[in-house]
DNA sequence: GTTGAGCGTT
């Protein structure tokens, strides 16, 4: 299952959300997006979690919790949008 | 400050 974290603090690293949702199980991926320009935090991020029921209980206890003075928005995460780039075979 | 670009066909 995909997480979709939000409104992050820009503190808030890929390092930290992989820590704080990997008390609730096995973390396969974990990003926060940071602007390619600027290198600051875009202020959300992603968690991959393989086990779904961990996953849902992550989303359930993170939601709305504080990190690092910012109460996070936490949802399962939509697809990727898709962006102009080079046509996949 | 809320849903992910950055190579060269993931």
């Amino acid at each position: 299952m995909n997480i979709y974290i939000g409104n992050l603090a820009y503190a808030v690293t890929s390092e930290d959300l992989q820590e704080a949702f990997g008390a609730f199980g096995e973390i396969s991926r974990a990003t926060v997006i940071t602007d390619r320009e600027t290198g600051r935090s875009k202020g959300f991020g992603f968690v991959e979690m393989p086990n779904d029921d961990e996953a849902r209980k992550a989303i359930e206890e993170m939601n709305d919790q504080s990190l690092s003075g910012r109460n996070i928005r936490v949802n399962e995460a939509k697809p990727r949008e898709d962006r102009p780039r080079r046509p996949r075979f």
